[in-house]
Order: C-alpha cells, then structure tokens, then sequence
DNA sequence: GATGT
DNA sequence: TTTTT
DNA sequence: TTTTT
C-alpha cells in the first residue's frame, strides 16, 4: 500500500509528460487508492523549515527560536539579506489560520544570553521590544505558562 | 474558527456561476481581457482559485481551445493542483493544457527540437548531485585544488550563469578574479562534456530552450502560435532566465511574421519570495509593468485564510522592508484567537513549553495533531523538538532529509537505468562501473577516461576499445572485468530493444548485477533498508506500465500524444519523470499540511 | 646544514629533558653552527596571525584587514571575547618598534561594503571614527597613497 | 629610531654591575625577597631581563643554589632564552636550575613517580592529533554519531575538563546536558585507554602531576624542600590546572612538617592575555594578591621597544576594556614617526598598498625586508598578500602551517620509535599497523581490537595471539600479515635492545618496513618531499646522538644526570624531545621577528 | 599487477 | 577563528 | 543557512 501511495503521489504530481493521459492516470490511481480504503491521514505534528512551510497552511503555527541570531539568521549580513529574512518570517506567520505562538530561549546550551529577533517588536506592536528582554520561565512544574505573554 | 464567508462556496459544475463566488478584485483577474496583466496575490488571497477560474472561464466563456493555454508553475504539485482543480471545473478538456513546471515544460520543448541543438532526444536530465559529480570530474582533469575550489562553490557558481544566461565564453571573457576565471573554465569544460554525454542540467533546461526561441525564429514563432494563452504562479520566485524564457515565449509584440503577443497573466506576491539566494530575483515582478507594455495589475489583498490579529501582525511585519509596493491583507472573518509570546530560559524548556501547549490544544480538542505545524529558520533546529517529543509521545514528523529519489540505492538504479536509454551518459555510467564491485578499480577508470579523451570518443565507446584490448595500460584482469561489465549492458540492453517494460528491465538489472545480493547478504542494517526501498522502486515501476497500459486501454481516456514526447509507460517516460521529481515528495500531501494558496 | 639548523633550534628550544646536559649541548651545536658560517638571516617580510606575533617585535610593523568582522572577529560575540579581541590588538600595536600601519578595505570581494573595526576610534583618537568611513583609494597608479592619512 | 636609553647598557659578567641599568621598579622586582611577588610587566618593558637579572642575583647575592630555583614558562623558545640569558651572566652553574615549559616540568616529575602513578617510566606523550585518534577510536565503540559529536568537539570538551582538574567520574556527575553526557562517557573510557597504552596527553601532564601533588603529601614535600624559588612567566597565560599546580608546587603557608613556602615570583600582563579561548583564566593574575596572601606587585610601564607614538596608540585601544587594572606604557625615547592610516577599496588594493609600502621603505633604506612584519587576524587572510608579493617579486615567509613534527611522514616514523620504546602504546600501534600498506584492513584491525577488548589484553598482544591462531574471525591471509608484522617489531625491538643507536634505529625502520622505498617509487611530487623530511629527521637523529657523545666525552662539560630523566641521547630521551616540540619552530629565530620581552 | 582488506 | 604544549 | 527543478 505504501508502495501504491508513492506512485499516487508521483504521479499526483507529475501530469505533463505523459501528455493527455496524465490526468486519466491521477484518477485511476485516486480510484485504486480509495477503492482500497481512505487514504491514512496520519494525526502527526509537522516540523519543517520556513521554507518548506510555503505555500501550506496549518489551523495552529508555532514559531519557536525567533532570536537575533535564527530571524534573521546571522548570515544575513546585507539589507538585502535582512529583507529576505523578513519575508521569509512574513511567510511563516501567513499558514496559520487561527492560532499563532512563537518564542525564543533567552540562553543558548553554552548559557551565554540570546538576543530576541529584532523582527519581534513588529510582530507585537503594542509591546515594545524592551518587553521581550530575556526572562527565566519555570522550568519544571507541568504547564507552568505562567511567562507567557498573551498580545 | 472564522467563519465561512457566505460568499466562498464551491463553484458548481455550470458556467454561469463561474464568477459568482469571486469578489471585484478576483472577479476582475478572471476576466481581464487584452494586455500582460500582473495579479498581485497576497498570502491566502485565493490566487489559485482566480488561476483555475481565469483558465476554465477562458475555455468556456472565451471559447480558447486547451491546446492554446500554458500554465507554469515552479513545483509538480502546484502543477498537479493546478491541472486538477480545472479539470473539476471543465473535465477532461483540461488535459490537453499545457500545466507543467518550467523545467518539465522545457523538456518538452527541448525533447521535440534536440536535433536543432546538436543533441539526441533521449537526452538524460542530471540533478544536482549528477552535476556535482561531472563538475568534480572536470575539476579533477583541470588540476584544479579540490581544497581551494570546491565542486560545489563551482557548481553554484556556474548555476548562477546559467541563471543569468551567461555563455561559457562570456563568463571567460568577464572573468576578473582567481576565482571567476577557474569557473570559467570549469564551465567551458563542464558543458562540453554535458554535451558529449547527451545531457542537460537542471539550470540547462532553462538556459537552452531560451537559447533555443531566440536563436531558432521559427520555433519560437511555432510555440507562439500555439500558446496563445501563458500564465505564471509564483512570478516572485522567477530567476533572470526564467524571466526571458516567459518573455520568449508571450513577446512583448509582434514578432516578424505579425503574431501578436500571447495574453500573458502572472501571480505572485513580492513580499513571499524567499529563493532570492538561489537567484530568483524579486526585480522581475517589481518591474512587470516597466517589461510588459500596457500591462495592467491587480491587487488581491482580501485573506480568507488567518483571523485578523495574525493578519495584523504579518502586516507589521513586512512593513518594515523598505521599497515594498504597498499592499495590506485583511479579512472579514473577525479577530479570532490572540497571538501568544513565550521567553524560555533555553532551548529545552522552549521546545518543552511547545510540547505542552500543543498537548493542552488536543486535549481539549481544539486540534488535531495534524493540524499543528511547528516552523524554524535551519534543518538542525528541529532536533531539540524531535528529543522532546519523543521523550513525551508526542506524534510528530520532520519536513525535509534525504528524498527517495536521491537515496543512493535508488539512484544507482536509475543511472543503469539512464546507461540504457542514454548509453553517452558518461556521469551515469562511470557511477555504476564499479557498482556493485567488479574489478574496475580507479587506475583502470583513469586509463579508459584517458584513452576516451585522447581518441576523442565516448566513455562507452572506449569500454568497447578496451575489451578489444585497444587501451594501452591496461592490464589484462581490468580488460577482462570489463568485458564482463560491457557484456552485462549488452544483455541488457538487448532487453530494453526487445520491448521489456520498465520493472523487468529493473529486476534484471538488479539480479544480473548482483546488486540485490550484496545488499541482502551485507550485516549492515542500513542495507536492509535500501533493500526495501528497490522493492519500492520495482513497485512504482511496475504500476507504473500496469496503470498506464489500463489507461490506454480505456476507451474513454483521452491520450494526446505528442511529438518529442516519450511513448507512455516506456523507458525514457520513466525516466523523465523520475528525473524531475527529484526533490518533490517532502509534505505529502493528503496526511496533513493543507495546500493554501498564497 | 638545514638539517644542522633544525637540530640547532631544535635543542635551542628544548634545553630540559636531558637535565644539566641540554645547555652544553646548545653551546657545541651553536660553535658548529657559527664556525661553518655565520647563520643566514634571511631578509624577508614576515606574515603572521596577530596571535603568532606574541612575545616578538619588528622595526616597521603593518595591521591590515582592521574591519568589523576580522577585528573584533565576528564570533567574538560576548563582552569577554570582544575583551580578548582588543587584547590581541594591544598585543599586535605593541610590536612595532618605529613605524605602525593599519588599513582596511572598504568592500569585500563581492562588492559589499566592510565596516571600519569599532577599535579603530581609539586607535586614531584625533580622528573621529567617522573619518573612517569607507572612501575609494585611487586603486591604479603606482605610489597612489593620496588616500594614505597620517595620524 | 629612538636613541638607545643610557641605562641599557648590557650587564658585564661581574656581579657588580647586575643592578645598574634597571630601572627603580625593575631593581625592585630583581631585589624582592620574602613573600609572594607579582610583576606587572607591560609590553617591552624589559621582563625577561627582570627575570634573568633576579636569578643571577639570588645565585649570585643571595647565595641561593641553582638547583633549588626552578623558572617555568609556556614555549620551549622563551625557556631556552632565560637559560642562555642566565648562563650569560653565572656561567654554567645555570645547567643544574630546572627552567622549562610547565609541560616539560611535569614530564620530569612524572617519569620519577611514574611508579606511583602505576604508569611505567617509559610511557608516551600524545598531542593533539595522537588525542583525537583516540577519541576516534573511543567514540566509535561507544557508538557515537561522529556526525553530531565530531572528534574534536569531544576533545576540545575534555581537555576543557582537565584543564579544570575535573576528572572524569566528577564530569559524569555534574553532565547537565547529551552532550556533557556524550563528552563525560567518552571521557571516562580515553582516560582509561590512556592508562592502558601507558600515556599521558598534553593537559594530563599537569592535571595528574597536580593529582600527584595532591594526594601525595611526600612528594610534594620533596619538591617543596628542593625548590626555594618559583618563577613563572606570562602569568596572565597559566589555566586553573597550572595555577593549582604553581599553588601545590611553591605552596602559600608552612607544610604540616613546618616546611615554609618557596618564594614565588610571577611575571605577567592581563592585557596580553590572548588565550582565554584556550582555557587561559585572567583571574588568576587579577586575584594574585588573594590567592597568595602578603603578596606585593610591581608596575613596569617603562617601554624600551616603541616610540611614544605607537605607545600612546597602545594605551588607547586597551584603555577600553572595563575592570582592568590601569596602567599606562611610556617612553623617554620620543615620539617617532606618525601612524599611518589607509583605506583601500578592497583587499587587493590594500595588499598592494602595504607592498608598495614595504618597497619604499626598503627602497629609502629605511628598514630591510626582515625588519617588517604584516599581522592579521586569520590566517587565510594570507592569501591575498602572498597573492601580491608574489607578482610583486617581493620576499616574504607566511609564519604558520604545518609543522615538520606534525607531517605525516614524520609521525609516522615517530610512532614505530615510540611503539619500539612503549610497546602498550596503542594508538602509535594501530597508526603504524599498516603502514606502509601490508595487508592489515580495517576488518583485520577490527578483529583484533574486538579480541584485544574481550580478553583484557592489550592490543599488542593480541597481534600476538593472532599469529598463534587464537583471535577468532580473522582469515589466515591477515594472520599471515600480522605475522610479518610482528616479527618486523621484534627484529627492530631487537636493535634497540642491543642499544643501537636512534639514528640506526630509524634507519631500520624506513629500510624494513620498505616505508622509504614506498615514497621513492611514488610519482607523487609530494612524496618526493616527505623522503626529503625523513633524511632531515634521520640527520636530526644522527646528530642528537653524535652531539650528545661528544658533549659527554668532554671533561668541562657539567652532566648532571637526573633520576627518571631518560640516558642522554637514548631512543626514550629522543622521543621526549620531539614530543614537546611538536608544536615549536613556528618563527624561527634568528632570521627576522626579535625576542622581544613582553 | 591491481584489488579489497 | 585564534592554537605556547 | 535556506534549496520549488
């Protein structure tokens, strides 16, 4: 079956060569696929990169590791770079549909301190930035939100 | 949840209400008549809605033939999406539209005019990882420092020209510096042996059909008659190439015979091109109206995907780039849930403060796993998620890593594969020379590539020399395992000429090499893995003719077949599209991730 | 005699291990060295990291490459390691005897523009910093140094 | 150039004169006697002759004998100056003083009480390349992705480890994290391997000779009662292992037998502190004044290098980083010439610009090609200036790359000597198992680790349980090799027994093992060199022992014979010697860069 | 005499 | 990215 | 460091 579902895919997404008969070929095999039983919706979280993310939409987005050195990345060192990172963030923000959290770890592994991206004073305006200095949320007790900052 | 606006409902099969769920902006993309016309879709607007809607109101309310229009797009999914929502708008007549990615529509074009460009028709198609290998090849025969100038800093240089449609000389000439003037010629080189080999790259596909229209007037007039209808998704993403070759193909005016332009749409959004690193450039959609006399624009700012607040903030958020045509989503279906900020203390507790909030959701219901997307900026990011969730049982899968079609078992099959079809597929066949082990060592690979160059004939051609025992140098154990390789692809060989389908000439290949063996009897549990994954190569394979022979089959299955292109079910079809799926296949589509639009 | 050198400073340089013999041992090989010829200075400009040039000292000394991302280098991203950056500058200034240089390049091979060191200020404390700002130096004509500023 | 001061006139040989051409604060650091002294010697302000000076006067005023001072320093150059120095003015009594690198130190109080340490006399030092193949090795049985947790990352880890006398049953305690985890697992199976191949890496010649210190009250007393007098240079340098070793060497109260503290006398410059990255700790020069208590400091500010131009710069850089101990370099030499600024455009102009500064001031006169050095911050930027120079025709050496005791030919020969001298020496072993290439692979040395591992043998004799059929697996073609290879150490263990000398030891090596006929045969040019540095590493040899005989022979030369220091020209005393040089010979000395002192 | 160990 | 042993 | 073919 998994087999089945490869080529459904493949040939899902590749219409053209075959010319005119790709469309008949997709159908067949939605056909074969459904006749056999409903296609395994599997009920898993994405990971994926902003970039994978385009074009796609979730009904809840997380946006974890927003700091200076991640969004933009470090690389960015021109503003044309910087800009592209806006975008790229502009992206991620856009597949949510109803419900939007992002974050960032005020300490790196080494324990030296991490900057919030520079991009979040925008994504909270009526914040300011000075409000997303690092700050220690508890670390154990289940479900301690007790930082989490509602906008 | 936002509510459904009354407004979005499924367009139903009658023509009349093409347009009725549309608002003004979308409705006027629909129909807009007459010159280049720029659709500037912001996320979530429904662009791929006006896309179809345009092209089934052109077929029905325009009375435009299918085999008039063209859509390109940048991925195979967005083609397949595109191809199926209009064949549920206008049924089997969609078939046959041209709804392709740039570099599928390219082969297309370039299948049926090879013999213009000196090439053969069964042309393979390297990726990125053929390139790489051909580019280390020449480097090497250059005496280029491996160290110094790494095949893929050349790659992606010569990439880059490619995208800007520099010629190898052009680049040589243009040289300035150490390092421009060795890519030069490493290009220079690296095309001639593309060539020789029967072969384009990826960024080739592009490069030549361009070539091709400006060189060849009346192939480029031939594809203007026939399109006279060209749209583009994703406009932003367009590199310089890719530009011309939409140019080409629409003109900007009539050409010398008095064609008239063909009614060029393009979508996009600048504030979602992401791909400037790889060369797309944002300058093509800033400048539509500048490069496309009379063009017209259209703004869809209208979201029916996000609540308010997240609209707000991403508005925020893009403001901040300078120079940015203005454009403000919005949408109607209220404020919804509030935007929620966390500052853990490091990274573990932050992957762990996602973990809880996404248990909270599903345990009150509010969404499924699958519903729940988590986002980062680089590929290593997701490790502290993926620690995290497994030590909590949370289901989750990771987007990205190494794809099917570039696992290296599968891609060893598909290079013996390509030696069939395209036996000067030099880079395809000196992969599998060796593989599994059969003798033919490096010393023995150096003395054939050396003799092939020297008497200037293909790899291929100078394995048969040897085995005549016509290569100086070689010793007479080398000679004889490549008698035993050449006879090998002889018998196969024989095979595809006999008309063997695809999944035969697959097993064969894989018991007559021995490849399957070495797997099954290795210790290594990886090798069971990629046993595994040739079966599922076999399988694909075998659907693959099965489904294509009941289609044919099907009386009422409509089979355009055209020229240049590879007869249904065969070898080379195969291989074409495995060779530009290359990278697809990473959010599967049906199990989670819903397509948008924007 | 190259062999001779290297066993010269060789034992130059290790005097211990061999306790109170090490010292005799460089004095025979330096007699030897010297009664075949004088040893060869040879006359050549010396390249070296900042880090190399520690303990040693030159009559003309030059510091190029003083942009933002060499000096302080961009990893030095704590207040400690930007510290142990302008320490090493100290130590670079310190070796020149009579004549000091410094320079940096106003844009990188790409084409994109460099930042002046932040250090630079102190450096030439007569000047403001934004007299450093990048200029074009005439990169034709030989002994161009109409750009050159003395301090 | 500024005029030479009055005072600095070179001290003749008689005592007198010792004290005359320092300055107040310098005679003071020389004169200091009774508690702990800590000198802060800025730049060129005359350090080393403080040191040197204040030895000859404890020798010479204070009747102190050579034997109890011992000077420590970080590289063997600035010990081999402070003994020549000091030899300059007392003569030879010099030769029985203990001046050395803290490293050197240590080897010669732990090849006396290797015993103690249940480490027989004769183990190996390992550098940082014997280190990481270790950790190699370690990792890989322990299953580590060396993808996530790369060799060096885990050795840069535990040497931090050690360099905090952290030892590895504390580091797996306090792991907070996989990779302290990771690190405190690999930490705790090298050191142990260690022990088993009867070696020592770099750190752990301080962490265990402080461990020695520490838990052996007797011994520390022994050197306690020997040495009176500690001097240690470049303070600001020492990481809290070789603080925590000066602590338990000179002490900072009466023992529990009464014996008093050595007076200790440090010389350093926080400001020249360079190495933090390195594990180097500031603190321990900025808390001396508690960690000793009644220490007194002294300032040096008097410059005797630069003008006051270049001072004044100096002074204004550092005066910018906060919570430094003000002090401020000055000169009575003048001002000098003006500093020069220049921005170029790029790169390569500013390469051309300092060239053609060079060439004018050599043109003028005013300085030779060796009085001029460039310095810069990393070392590819090199590149770009030798780029230039070269076309330029302008003489320059790029200080740097690979040392001769660090090329592979090198090493390898020196890994059959020390396997020769260590037979438990493991990693020297496996180096040299097949090398020159014998038929040893991967899967041989598998085998017999996996033996060596299950039988609690060590890996040298399980090669010899190999040949006598008793390692299970291992076919007999391997046996058959590793047979050879045996019987070659024996044959070559014999010589060395027969106490042929090191040079003829070496000589058997390249012939036997056919190592130098390999690279002669080789059409490589590289291997053309590496024969080149192997005769130089044969000559060096030849001389070792040549010289030490001839210096034996004479009367007047003082041999003072040490116990557990290795025989004078022995293979162990040879392989010393370049186990703590394997870094020197960076800047040559006589030919350009002076000594400068600080 | 090149190969895989 | 620097690298005294 | 991101990676539609």
């Amino acid at each position: 079956m998994d087999n089945l579902n490869t080529l459904f895919r493949l040939v899902e997404r590749m219409p053209v060569e075959v010319a005119g008969s790709a469309l008949a070929l997709s159908d067949e095999l939605r056909r074969r696929a459904e006749a056999d039983h409903a296609p395994r919706l599997e009920d898993v979280v994405t990971l994926a990169t902003m970039h994978k993310a385009k074009g796609l939409e979730w009904d809840v987005v997380f946006l974890p590791g927003l700091t200076k050195g991640f969004m933009p990345i470090v690389h960015a060192n021109t503003p044309a770079a910087v800009e592209e990172e806006r975008r790229l963030l502009y992206v991620a923000v856009t597949r949510a549909r109803h419900r939007l959290e992002y974050s960032y770890a005020a300490h790196r592994d080494v324990g030296r301190p991490n900057s919030p991206s520079p991009f979040l004073a925008a994504l909270v305006p009526d914040r300011p930035a000075a409000r997303f200095e690092p700050r220690t949320a508890g670390s154990q007790g289940a479900g301690n939100y007790a930082t989490a900052i509602e906008c | 949840l936002p509510a459904a606006t009354p407004v979005r409902k499924p367009a139903a099969g009658g023509q009349a209400e093409l347009l009725d769920d549309l608002n003004p902006a979308q409705r006027e993309a629909v129909t807009h008549a007459g010159g280049p016309l720029l659709v500037v879709a912001g996320a979530g607007s429904g662009k791929t809605r006006v896309l179809t809607r345009r092209i089934a109101y052109l077929l029905g309310r325009r009375r435009v033939h299918p085999g008039e229009i063209m859509a390109i797009t940048f991925t195979n999914k967005a083609a397949a999406e595109m191809r199926e929502r209009v064949a549920a708008l206008v049924g089997r007549r969609a078939n046959a539209m041209w709804v392709s990615t740039f570099h599928s529509m390219c082969v297309r074009i370039l299948r049926r005019e090879a013999k213009t460009l000196d090439m053969s028709s069964s042309f393979s198609i390297y990726d990125s990882d053929d390139t790489k290998r051909l580019i280390t090849l020449v480097a090497r025969d250059l005496d280029i420092d491996p160290k110094r100038y790494a095949a893929r800093t050349l790659a992606v240089h010569i990439s880059n020209l490619k995208n800007e449609l520099t010629d190898p000389e052009t680049a040589a000439a243009n040289a300035g510096n150490d390092l421009e003037r060795r890519v030069a010629e490493v290009y220079v080189e690296y095309q001639r042996r593309l060539n020789q080999a029967n072969a384009f790259d990826f960024d080739d596909l592009i490069m030549r059909t361009v070539s091709l229209l400006q060189a060849f007037p009346d192939v480029a007039e031939y594809y203007r008659r026939r399109f006279r209808h060209v749209l583009v998704d994703e406009y932003q993403d367009t590199n310089h190439a890719q530009y011309t070759l939409v140019r080409e193909l629409a003109g900007t005016a009539p050409n010398s015979s008095g064609v008239e332009p063909a009614e060029l749409v393009v979508v996009g959004d600048a504030d979602q091109s992401i791909y400037a690193f790889r060369g797309a450039t944002i300058r093509n959609i800033e400048e539509f109206e500048r490069d496309f006399p009379n063009a017209h624009t259209i703004l869809l700012e209208q979201n029916y995907r996000s609540t308010q607040t997240i609209l707000s903030a991403a508005n925020a958020v893009i403001e901040r780039n300078p120079n940015r045509r203005a454009k403000r989503l919005w949408t109607d279906s209220g404020d919804g849930e509030k935007i929620v900020g966390y500052v853990a203390d490091n990274d573990h507790d932050e992957a762990a403060f996602v973990a809880g909030e996404i248990d909270a959701l599903a345990e009150k219901g509010e969404a499924d796993y699958s519903d729940v997307a988590v986002f980062y900026r680089t590929n290593n990011q997701s490790r502290v998620f993926e620690e995290i969730f497994i030590r909590l049982g949370l289901p989750y899968k990771v987007v990205g890593g190494v794809r099917f079609y570039e696992r290296r078992e599968v891609r060893d099959m598909i290079a013996y594969l390509r030696v069939l079809a395209n036996p000067e597929d030099t880079v395809s066949l000196r992969r599998v020379l060796n593989v599994p082990k059969r003798g033919i060592g490096d010393r023995a690979e150096a003395v054939v590539a050396t003799h092939a160059e020297r008497e200037r004939i293909s790899f291929a051609q100078a394995l048969r020399d040897a085995v005549e025992g016509k290569v100086p140098l070689l010793n007479p154990r080398s000679v004889k395992a490549i008698g035993g390789f050449v006879a090998l692809l002889d018998e196969l060989g024989a095979l595809v000429a006999d008309g063997a389908e695809v999944h035969d000439v697959l097993e064969a290949v894989l018991d007559k090499t021995g490849y399957r063996v070495e797997l099954e009897e290795s210790e290594d549990p990886q090798d069971h893995t990629r046993v595994e994954n040739l079966d599922e190569l076999v399988t694909v394979a075998r659907e693959f003719t099965e489904i294509t022979a009941e289609v044919a089959a099907d009386e009422n299955a409509e089979l355009v077949v055209e020229e240049g292109v590879p007869a249904p079910g065969s070898l080379p079809a195969f291989l074409e599209r495995v060779s530009l799926v290359a990278d697809a296949d990473s959010v599967p589509s049906p199990d989670g991730g819903d397509e948008g639009d924007g």
